[in-house]
DNA sequence: AGCAACAGTGCACACGTGTACGGTAACACG
DNA sequence: CGTGTTACCGTACACGTGTGCACTGTTGCT
């Protein structure tokens, strides 16, 4: 059990180890770091190695930041108001797991859609953070760095949205999961099919929404759009109006689980059996889906893989700036399950 | 609309702006940090900052850290266990929030129950944090700091647990609230009231247990455990077997939210009714019990004001390490909702 | 013995900022 | 004109670490 050090008794420095070793700081430094390198003789490397940890001796970050011209940081960026949605948090957790791995430290910086600017003083300026990790950030951060051709600070994108040029990204291919997800909802005899999701005018290229549409479209098969709102309690209220304004459709494709879980209550509301009445699909994979009174069908990201991907392109791109853009696809899978169960006679 | 700045053309820095003015760096810091201090003329204070704005200037944290010995980081400490729990996502995004606008820096530090060193080694001791948020921490963080009569660096105790001597603390006084429930259930008629926690021999002190057993001593009730572990699927596989060998109880009194969706389930697998059968009610009062099939009924914390007051108390402390320690109650609301509505006949 | 080669170490500076202290004008007053 | 006072500002050092270069001592070779 280590203790928190006492900061009355004053921090341990490499000076205070090489006084004691009768060293210079430069030789304890040299011990202590350079690993591998023979510049130091193995006998005092070990001495000062025991004497670091008699003493109880740790590095000041900030004083090595100063001298190596790096911080150790890593800013996550998110959007503040995806937070509520428990996808937003797994992939923070996630990716705090995966940086700690490489010794970097996450720094969450919440972006609000309404002011874009403040949070960026905030965190990618004020904290000099190495780079920059971006997930769902779409074109937004690709304003960030406008005028440069490659973003000045390592960047990568990660997510589904992945149409930044100059920048590594780990893209989830959701459309191919989404194409199996709507063939199965035809296949089921379903008709009707509305696309439920908030931010509708900025979906044209997301490939949940294209996905869709190929596939009605392919099967002639009529579209339909339902915008609503992001807060739980507005889905709810969205898809009843919808619902007794133009009856219940067929089946509800949700942009992701969190409205998914709305948009059941509002049909519970309604009286409307799932998946007798109306299927409902989701996307995530978030662990409520699975708890749901009908478990839902959803199509699961693997975000795992995901950030631990993100920061090995992140740490290579720190290490060689000028390293060519790398990009991987991982593939998201339809997990089928009650929520778009046959239809009752 | 501001921009990632170029590294490659080299940071602006105190000197950059002397240089162009034609002053010293001293007068630059001054002009730019001592607001009211009229150590500098009103007017070569406004032209430096002109040009620090006109060059972009941002301060360098890590050589502001090293020379005034502080480091603007706060960690907050969290069970990582907890973390797949929405309610411990909405405690990190509230005081991520309350944070920032004291201009600190939050830095999420997971705490295994396993490995309780490790990450302690990473966050607090690495990163030269200047105070420390623990939530729900219990004895656990007490231990790191034997020995010394005060912790080392400022700490501030959050949540429920607040059994800790010589530090600020906001606490969140369940046990009226759990006392106010019990009473609900017993007066609804319900008699054979199971307490469902994880942890169970740790409970002893804890309100929720407390107030659990007061109320039904004190109505000559029998009371009756059920321990289970952490994961959503244990706990509804526990449950489950629980009542198929005891037979279903009249209500259960969940040690949060969590548990209870879980539980819920549990019942729904074997056909048992909430409330008709069986009442249930959580605690935290996260967003998914309102949109339970059945709405829950829980005990509600006021996280937003709790994690105000914890940045509050803990930047007083920073400021002034040897003030009296305060502390803050804060009560929690019991939130009636279907789950515990009236048996029907 | 003389010299080269080399391993191991210390010296000195740099990173960017804050601040105690000393210095320099300008100005007032005797 | 000399002295004291005030208002500003610059000089110099400190914070803790990393690293290029110079330096020392030892070894090996001729």
């Amino acid at each position: 059990m280590n203790t928190i050090e006492n900061p009355n008794a004053k921090r341990i420095t490499l000076k205070d180890i090489a006084k004691r070793l009768d060293v210079s700081h430069a030789t304890v430094s040299r011990a202590l770091n350079r690993v591998e390198d023979p510049l130091i003789s193995e006998s005092t490397r070990a001495r000062v190695r025991q004497v670091a940890v008699e003493m109880g001796y740790r590095p000041n970050h900030a004083a090595r930041s100063l001298a190596t011209g790096r911080t150790g940081l890593v800013a996550l960026w998110l959007w503040s108001e995806a937070v509520p949605n428990s996808y937003h948090a797994n992939v923070s957790q996630q990716m705090h797991a995966a940086a700690q791995l490489r010794q970097y430290q996450l720094l969450v910086n919440l972006v609000s859609r309404k002011t874009l600017d403040a949070p960026f003083n905030n965190v990618f300026d004020a904290w000099h953070v190495d780079g920059i990790i971006a997930h769902e950030a779409g074109p937004a951060i690709q304003a960030q760095f406008q005028g440069t051709p490659r973003p000045p600070v390592p960047v990568v994108a990660t997510g589904v949205y992945h149409l930044l040029p100059g920048v590594d990204r780990v893209y989830i291919d959701v459309q191919a999961a989404a194409q199996l997800a709507m063939k199965h909802l035809i296949g089921l005899g379903r008709r009707r099919i509305v696309y439920v999701t908030d931010d509708l005018a900025h979906r044209h290229s997301e490939p949940r929404y294209v996905a869709y549409n190929n596939v009605l479209q392919d099967s002639g098969l009529p579209s339909a759009y339902l915008d609503v709102p992001k807060s739980r309690p507005a889905v709810r209220a969205c898809v009843k109006a919808y619902v007794e304004k133009n009856g219940p459709p067929e089946a509800l494709f949700c942009h992701n689980d969190d409205m998914a879980i709305a948009a059941y209550r509002g049909l519970c509301d309604l009286g409307i059996r799932v998946p007798d009445d109306v299927a409902l699909i989701g996307c995530d994979g978030i662990e409520d889906t699975e708890y749901l009174e009908v478990p839902l069908t959803t199509i699961a990201q693997p975000l795992t893989e995901m950030c631990e991907i993100a920061c090995q392109f992140l740490e290579q791109r720190i290490e060689d700036p000028t390293r060519p853009i790398q990009e991987a696809t991982l593939m998201a899978n339809l997990v089928i399950r009650s929520s778009t169960g046959g239809r009752s006679p």
